[in-house]
DNA sequence: TTCGTTGCCGAAACCGGTTTCGGAACAAAC
DNA sequence: GTTTGTTCCGAAACCGGTTTCGGCAACGAA
């Protein structure tokens, strides 16, 4: 009464079988030779005559033959697809690129006949999850695993299945060994944030602040390294004060760098790990009668659409991130094809995008923190609640 | 010597084939049941006692039994996968709903144990090609088709190859038997627009501009129809010449928007299609020294994340991305198990987030009008060219 | 008692490919 | 003229499920 609804539903689902798709019998028949010569001979195997296999290809492909991908899944165990588990509830962070990454990763997944999969995930626990069904179900035979972690427990449950994997970026900061095995794709943030510093102190900027994103991904690291780095080629010392942590929205972007320049000595310049931090500055310091680019010199990262219409315009370092979905899905395909995984990474660079948002400093940031202090007095009558 | 490589680079792949998974097989044998009961009881078959159903399905949940789908769908012809098409060269229009409508798309599938795959195509007419493709490989049992054109080329293929396949958006303006066999999901964005034009008349406009999209998508004609029927229900007339189309991008909405600005009676407030285009005109004017929501009232649709952030933060007409991906791919899946397609409609509302971009008229359009024309004097020295 | 029914299940074919195994044909070596 | 070894292909098993078909028991009616 309950239990064969399942059956009622199918029963009715009596849909077009007269598909006019040629199948390897046909093919075989058509050219007089049996399924199995034919089959090896469209699989490149050795044993079989470089003429017929001439033959045989020719033939598919003026009859238009192309095998089924779940048929030839049952018995080889790979089903030709790659897939990614998208974890939902992140903020909106790497929205934007999420169109052009997946048309990157299609376009190649595609060129090589292949599908691309996707799932989404409602947190780290549950992408766990994800991953481990779609792999027990074998609805992918590789995975991509964008936005890694510094300890990233989907890189550890993927090795334990054996199961072939890209990272879109490198994990691991601190412990190098833990990368050892594993084959990334990814854009040297840290190579970005020093050409940034020495950019602004190529204006004459001499303090030079900071704000990271969250801790928990292996980027924020990578990319505070590179700030200092560039300090250092600078021949500027690195002030800890001017190092702010974990903004992973514009709200927090706004408020670790208002800090800054809430200091006795503020910067005036400050360098961001991500775009929508650095916008939520923006925003938030021009709201307070800052002049972004004058009064404070920005950099962001990221490249996001929003940085051409702010105004002024963001300087950024802009992330391609249809290559890299296009990267990453041909060095997985090659890995699940039995390529060495520590042989299949890439690390690629970001690209300056020059906006009105940095300049040589205006004032000294004595200067600018009397100006602030000025400011402050100003706008606040006696809201102090 | 090159056409074996295949074979090659294949030999190289031996991966552990020692999966702890259970087959049909083993399930049988651990209940003393054959193959076939155990797969006809799982199914729901009637000719299965109710006792040995009941029996077998808690055996199969307690063992851990998942049936491959890609083995049944050499049988069943059905993959359980859905699919969208996604066409990449489109400017940035539905980009940042993508996470959230694919979020919603794939909780519905993976809910009902289906798969969401996802394919990008270079053009039109590449999508076409690709939908064929992807058809002939019976890599999806359905397809969800975004951004509906008013004639859709798409609806035509998958009609006459007979498969199911559902669009966000109606289709078909103008000759409403075009829709009469497909299903859709669609929000009334000629509702909205209604309501934008009463919402602004209530403030006191009186000359209401309006700014539509692309004709080429179906929803631009039904949201100009919708503002067309606010000014009815208003009480005010339609002027043709405070009527623009064709706005797709920033830049086009700005370009079409400053163009009312300069009538002789401009409008006093003006409703845009798109969000993107309401941005790129307030961004514009804001510019040209207009004060957004005082000199000129604006109102977008969509609900774009830039709309919060934009000051004055843009009213607009938010959709809800995440529930359409999860309707849409619950609908298809019903088609595909039988239901009648015609049956399998929806349209919701988007709801109203209020911003500071709109409010009472400070200015009469004479006023405003005088306003603009000095603007413009004090603004060009002489660069006519 | 015999003859349909009916309910329930198993044997075997089947889906569209891949892979194993063996054998025919032919050339080279003895 | 055998033997040995290659080269190339076909027959058949196989992958993990689904579906067809028929058989056996139990049961009611004749």
């Amino acid at each position: 009464m309950t239990a064969n609804s399942s059956y009622q539903r199918r029963s009715s689902a009596n849909r077009s079988p007269v598909s006019g798709r040629v199948k390897l019998d046909e093919l075989a028949a058509h050219l007089g030779l049996s399924k199995s010569t034919v089959s090896r001979a469209m699989n490149g195997y050795p044993d079989i005559s470089e003429s017929t296999q001439m033959r045989v290809k020719t033939a598919a492909r003026k009859l238009g033959y192309r095998p089924l991908s779940h048929a030839q899944a049952i018995r080889t165990g790979q089903v030709r697809a790659i897939a990614m588990v998208l974890n939902s509830d992140e903020p909106d962070q790497h929205n934007p690129f999420l169109q052009d990454f997946l048309a990157g990763a299609c376009e190649a997944a595609s060129s090589l006949d292949w599908t691309m999969t996707i799932s989404t995930a409602t947190s780290d626990r549950d992408t766990l999850n994800v991953l481990r069904r779609l792999v027990e179900e074998r609805k992918a035979d590789g995975f991509i695993l964008p936005r890694t972690a510094v300890k990233d427990s989907r890189v550890g449950l993927l090795r334990d299945l054996k199961v072939p994997h890209i990272l879109y970026g490198r994990t691991g900061y601190g412990q190098p060994n833990n990368l050892e095995e594993t084959s990334w794709f990814d854009i040297a943030g840290e190579t970005a944030m020093r050409k940034a510093v020495l950019r602004l102190a190529g204006f004459g900027h001499k303090r030079i602040g900071f704000v990271g994103s969250d801790p928990k991904f292996n980027y924020s690291h990578l990319r505070r390294d590179g700030y200092l780095e560039g300090l250092r080629e600078a021949g500027l010392s690195a002030d800890p004060a001017l190092i702010r942590d974990g903004a992973r929205t514009r709200d927090d972007g706004a408020a670790q760098a208002m800090a800054l320049m809430q200091l006795d000595q503020p910067p005036t310049a400050i360098v961001f790990a991500t775009d929508l931090a650095a916008l939520g500055f923006c925003s938030a310091a021009q709201d307070q009668g800052f002049e972004i680019g004058r009064d404070v010199a920005v950099i962001g990262y990221d490249g996001i659409p929003e940085c051409r219409y702010a105004r002024p315009a963001l300087t950024t370092f802009a992330v391609e991130s249809r290559t890299a979905g296009q990267r990453l899905a041909t060095l997985l395909i090659r890995q699940i094809r039995g390529e060495d995984p520590t042989t299949l990474r890439e690390l690629t660079e970001a690209t300056l995008v020059e906006g009105g948002s940095d300049g040589p400093p205006q004032l000294s940031p004595s200067e600018l923190s009397k100006k602030i202090r000025h400011h402050k007095d100003q706008n606040r009558g006696g809201n102090h609640r």
